[in-house]
Order: structure tokens, then C-alpha cells, then sequence
DNA sequence: CCTAGCAATGATACCGGTAACATTTTGCCG
DNA sequence: CGGCAAAATGTTACCGGTATCATTGCTAGG
């Protein structure tokens, strides 16, 4: 057996007595093959063992089939949800998701987008609006469909999926003051690195003032990813430095659990003694004990919408083209909504 | 700008005054291109704003660059930690990750095996060792080097790099009983899907057995992936149906999480009145309170492995292939070892 | 000074499909 | 039953690189 080369399309057109062209057509859908003929080359290609060799497909038709996607981190479930939801969203198209990750590295995403594109992908799709000069040259002339995504850009490249980190986090914000905290802090991440909780910190900081409350109690030097761990060791130092704070906003609900339990641990009460706030309604701010108060971002719907947005540009592409510049805003520019789920961790009223 | 075409490599070969061919390897390492014409071609290739195209390159080289994985769930920190692992001890190959998801489905493991081939990956990794018929066949004849991970198949079909999950889980019942639990109990999944699972439980309940204690105190309808909602459902059933248990362990830490709040919930003390162990080493285990007794299976270290396992037997084919068969089984069948981690959820002792 | 041997580069022939257009067959209608 | 449009199939050229082998120039050793 591992004699034999692998079998070719001539192969499969000779034992069915058809040209390769019907063969390429008869393993397409949408293509104008009559039943039978299509039954037979079935039939032999089966015998044969054959595959499309999808490699000279795509070199042949100039279509990788490919989207490409940039998340920071695969490990997240906030990100892991949206590549699902653009999985989801492409089904149907035959588009296969190229997923990389960039570990929260510009200079990373760089590399990656840069790999990505030797394989000629139909579209891409990053995350955030934050790239490096060179990355933003080489996704503005790749000649495919860009999808920024998880953010709302000043200067979008191409297309945006996303909402206002900002904002989002100012609802918050406003949340804890209405419930009547003054002495509010906020656990977040080294901003250089992870933009989106940057963004997150910002709009938060931004809205205390606003209230007419300090905004100085900040603990934000954790390296990307934000994990358990380090909402815990920074609820620590928080505590240690401002030992009367009465609300924190964790950059994420995983940082937000370890801070809470770190502060349980120390026999504060949660949310009697120390409201806790997340973002991203992961699973654990809802299962928690006392359960996490949270924003959540839609991730899965991001995803697929950024898959419809895709589609819509490809399709559009492939009309007649005249009209590009008449698609309305909406179609490009797609607003996810952040939604506020208060729970027990900020429950009650402070003071 | 739009108007003109991409550059190929003739372009940059015309500009920087040599052959196509030349141009080819200059742009690849490992070729013999004189420091002077390279860094010429280089900057020709800037200029121009070239970029190879890795669809033809895969082509003409027979060599696709990808290593095709798939995993049960995208949103699962422990398939995702392998699938980094992998990522990570590729790097240096220039292979490149392409990952899909199987929903912890057979049937959909096999189209996704199908898809992959087309693209004619160097390699494939694929979690555990059951797959349907068919998909056996199309990996056992897809001419590259096949890893099943997470698993010790009876009958593997090429490489492994894994772990026996029924042996792991017998070690964590043989836990419980040490620590004087006698009425113990097991939260798992649905096992016609989630066959690792069915493992754990199977060995689980075997230990029980051999230890002269009960095994029917049992919660196993649940679908994958089991999440920390269905662990906090299965302990309300568990609790209704036996109310006297005081150990129960979860086919997973998310489940074991979600159903050990479920018991603080109600009131019972974990570990006192309840013992609780978990699955997998999930940061969320190490963070809960109390921090949950599991087994870390090494998620990193198995994707690290399967790498290595890619990469020698592709070194083993490019050369003399002699001695092929004289490979030693502990380069291809790889055990990860997978420890149990005590913690608080099982401390101190029952009755 | 000659030549073997290696490094650097070039010429040629593909890799295995698909786009585009040409041709044949089928089906439908007046 | 003729004729024409649509469906089905075939022909041709080409996609953009790389493997392979040939060629050239140069260096080191005798």
C-alpha cells in the first residue's frame, strides 16, 4: 500500500469516464453536474481513496478558504466564545478559522498577522484596535476584509465588531456609586500590554471623578493574562494600602474571583464589608459564592457577528461592486451592547 | 493602488537582478544565498511590498506547513493549555497550529479529520483514542504521523502522548477512602460523549468496588461540556436522592466547583460534612474556597510532547528511514504522568 | 599551475487543481 | 418537429512557487 502515490483528480475522471473538470465540479456544491454523473464520480473517488488535494485548490482558484483570527490569549473563555461564535457564523461558507494567539504582544500579533497572510486568508479578524504601524500598513493593504473586534477604534481600518471598554466600565462605576460607595478602587492590568483593560480602567477611573470621588486607589501592574492568582495577591496589596475601601472593579471576573476569595479569606464579608466587581460574565461569577457582579460582553455574539459582517463584504465583493461605498454604517460598524448583571457580590447598600 | 496586482517573486527577482529561483531561497532560511544577494533581495522584496505566497509555496513543496489538532472543546482551559503546548514546541519547525473543535462529537470529529485532510496537514493530533470507524481509516491512511492525546487507547492507532484517566481516578478514590469516607460518591457526564469522562468514572467506581464500598451513588446524565452549572444541578440530585454522602468526586473541576457551592449553599460544610474533589488542575481549584483537592493531568506538558513526537518522527522520515521500525516505544507511546494534588476540600478525616 | 570540490546561482519542468470559454446535449415551446 | 435557451460537459491555459539538476566561479591542496 504505501507504494502508491495518492490518487489525482485524472485518476478519478478516468475511472469515471469523465474530463477532470467534471470531477472538480462534481465534488463542489453549486455546481451544474447532473445527478448521475455526480453519483458515478462519487462512486469513484470512494473507490480510489481520493481526497481533494485542498493545497492546489486554493492555489488554483486563488481561494485559500481561510479566515484568519488574533486573539490574545486561547486560554480565555471570553475569546474562546467569540472564535466559537465566528466558527459558528462561517459554517455554512466552507471558510475554515486559522486561529492564532497573540499572548497580549503587539510585536506578537505582528509575527502572526504577518504568517497569516503568506496563506493568503479571505478575511481577518483581530482583536482591539491597538496594533504596531507596520501591522496596521500590512492589514490595510492585505486586500481582504479587516474585523477589529472587542473594541470600538477611533481609526478603524476596515471593519469594527465591538463596543466601548470605556463606557462599559463607567457603568460599573456608576453601579457602585449609586449603591453608595465613595471609597472605590480598582484591580486592572499593565496597561501597555492589555489595551482593553486599560480602556476598562480609564472609563472606570474617569466616572468616579465625574461622581466627585478619588480615583487614586488603583493596584494595576499585573502582566496579561489576568488570572485568579493575581486578583488575589493584588486584593492583598489593595487591602494593605487602602485597608478602608468598601467596592472594587476587577479588570476581568477571573481576577475579580481571586480577589474576592483572598478577601473572604481575611474574614471580610462579601458584599457587606467589600463589593466586588468583574467583567465578562464568565461562568465562575455566576456559580461564585457570594455570585460576581458583572458585565457581559456578548463574546459569542461578537463572533458571529463579525462572521456576518465578513460574509456580507465578500458577497459584496463579488457583486457587481458598485455600490461598496453606499453600504450604511451599521454594516461595517456593528455596536455590541454591554449589559450590566448586578448580583449578590455588590448587593445591599454601603455605609 | 488597488488597480495593481500583488507582486510575485519574478518582480522581485527582475528588481534585485537575479533568478526567481534565487529569490525563493533567499526568502527561506537554510539555503545557500550569499549574505550580499540575499540582503539585496531582501530589500527588493520590501520595496515591492512582497510577500510569499504560502499557497503556492505549499503547491510546488508538497509541504503544507500545518499541523492539524483537534480538541473536544475550544473553551476548555485544559484543552487549550495543550493546544498552547503544541503551539509552543512547534514554533521553531515553522509548522503552523490548525485547530478545530469537535463539540465532543464523533461524528463531527470526523468531518473535522475530513476537512483537515484536504489540507494535507504534516501531522495530526486528536484527542483520545475513540473515534468512529471511518475516521480510524482516514487517519490510519493519511500517510502522516497521527498523536492520540489525553488517553491511553487499547489500540492506538500511531503515536500517543497521554494518560490513563480510569487509573488517575481510582487514585483519587483511593484518596477519599484513606481519609475514612465511606459513602462516596461520583458527579459525571453523559459517557456515550465525553469517553474521558467514562474513564474517570469507570476507574472511579472500580477503586470504590475493590475497596468493599458501594458504587451506585452516581449523577451521569449530564452532556458535555460539563460545566459548573450542571455540577451545581448534579449535587442538588445527589443531595436529594442521598443525603448522607460525604465524598463526592466530579468528573471535572468546573463540576466540582459548581457543586461544591451548591452544598455551601445549602448549608453543608465542605470539607466537614462533604468532601470534594475535582479534575484537571483548573486554576479555579487552586483558588476556591476551600481550594479543591484535583489531579493535574499536565495539559501544557502533553501538547509540549506531542510537538516533540511531530517532530522526531518527521525527522525520522526525512532521513536514511532505515531504522524506522527500531524507533523505541517510549518515543511513540509517550505517559504523562498525572498527579493528585490535595488540598482542602478533602482534608481531615470523615466519620 | 592544475584540478577536485564546494558554494552560489540559473534553467527547466513540473505540482494538481480551477477559471474561462467552447462545445455538446437536453428540454421546452410554439 | 424545428429551433433556441439552458444545462451538462469538455478544452485550454494558467495559478506562483520549488525540486532537481546543470552550470559557473572560486579556493585549497598537491
Amino acid at each position: 500500500m504505501p507504494g502508491q502515490q495518492k490518487p489525482t483528480m485524472a485518476d478519478v475522471a478516468q475511472l469515471a469516464g469523465v474530463s477532470p473538470m467534471t470531477v472538480s465540479r462534481a465534488l463542489r456544491p453549486n455546481t451544474a453536474v447532473s445527478a448521475e454523473t455526480r453519483a458515478r464520480i462519487r462512486a469513484a473517488a470512494d473507490e480510489l481513496g481520493y481526497v481533494v488535494d485542498g493545497t492546489a485548490a486554493a492555489f488554483a482558484s486563488r481561494r485559500s478558504g481561510f479566515v484568519a483570527m488574533t486573539i490574545p490569549s486561547i486560554n480565555n473563555a471570553n475569546f474562546a466564545d467569540t472564535a466559537r461564535g465566528l466558527t459558528e457564523g462561517l459554517l455554512d461558507s466552507g471558510l475554515q478559522l486559522l486561529l492564532g494567539y497573540t499572548d497580549y504582544d503587539l510585536a506578537e500579533e505582528e509575527r502572526l498577522v504577518e504568517a497569516f497572510l503568506r496563506r493568503r486568508p479571505e478575511a481577518i479578524v483581530v482583536t482591539g484596535g491597538a496594533h504596531t504601524a507596520r501591522c496596521r500598513r500590512l492589514l490595510a493593504n492585505a486586500g481582504v476584509p479587516v474585523v477589529e473586534t472587542w473594541d470600538q477604534p477611533a481609526a478603524p481600518i476596515d471593519r469594527v465588531v465591538g463596543f466601548s471598554n470605556a463606557e462599559a466600565a463607567a457603568r460599573m462605576a456608576r453601579h457602585l456609586v449609586e449603591r453608595g460607595h465613595r471609597r472605590i478602587a480598582f484591580i486592572g492590568g499593565n496597561g501597555a500590554r492589555d489595551t482593553r483593560g486599560a480602556d476598562r480602567q480609564r472609563g472606570f477611573l474617569g466616572a468616579l471623578r465625574d461622581a466627585g470621588l478619588a480615583s487614586d486607589r488603583l493596584v494595576a501592574d499585573l502582566d496579561p493574562p489576568i488570572s485568579m492568582h493575581q486578583g488575589a495577591a493584588a486584593m492583598e496589596r489593595l487591602l494593605a494600602r487602602w485597608p478602608d475601601t468598601t467596592a472594587v472593579m476587577c479588570v476581568s471576573d477571573l481576577s475579580a474571583f481571586g480577589a474576592m476569595t483572598a478577601a473572604l479569606r481575611r474574614g471580610l464579608a462579601v458584599p457587606e464589608r467589600l463589593a466586588v466587581a468583574g467583567f465578562g460574565a464568565y461562568d465562575v461569577a455566576e456559580i461564585a459564592l457570594p455570585a460576581i457582579t458583572t458585565i457581559d460582553v456578548q463574546a459569542h455574539r461578537i463572533g458571529v457577528e463579525a462572521a456576518r459582517v465578513i460574509l456580507e463584504a465578500l458577497a459584496g465583493e463579488a457583486g457587481d461592486g458598485g455600490d461598496a461605498d453606499a453600504v450604511a454604517d451599521r454594516d461595517t460598524q456593528v455596536t455590541v451592547t454591554a449589559r450590566l448583571l448586578p448580583r449578590a457580590s455588590t448587593a445591599g447598600h454601603a455605609g
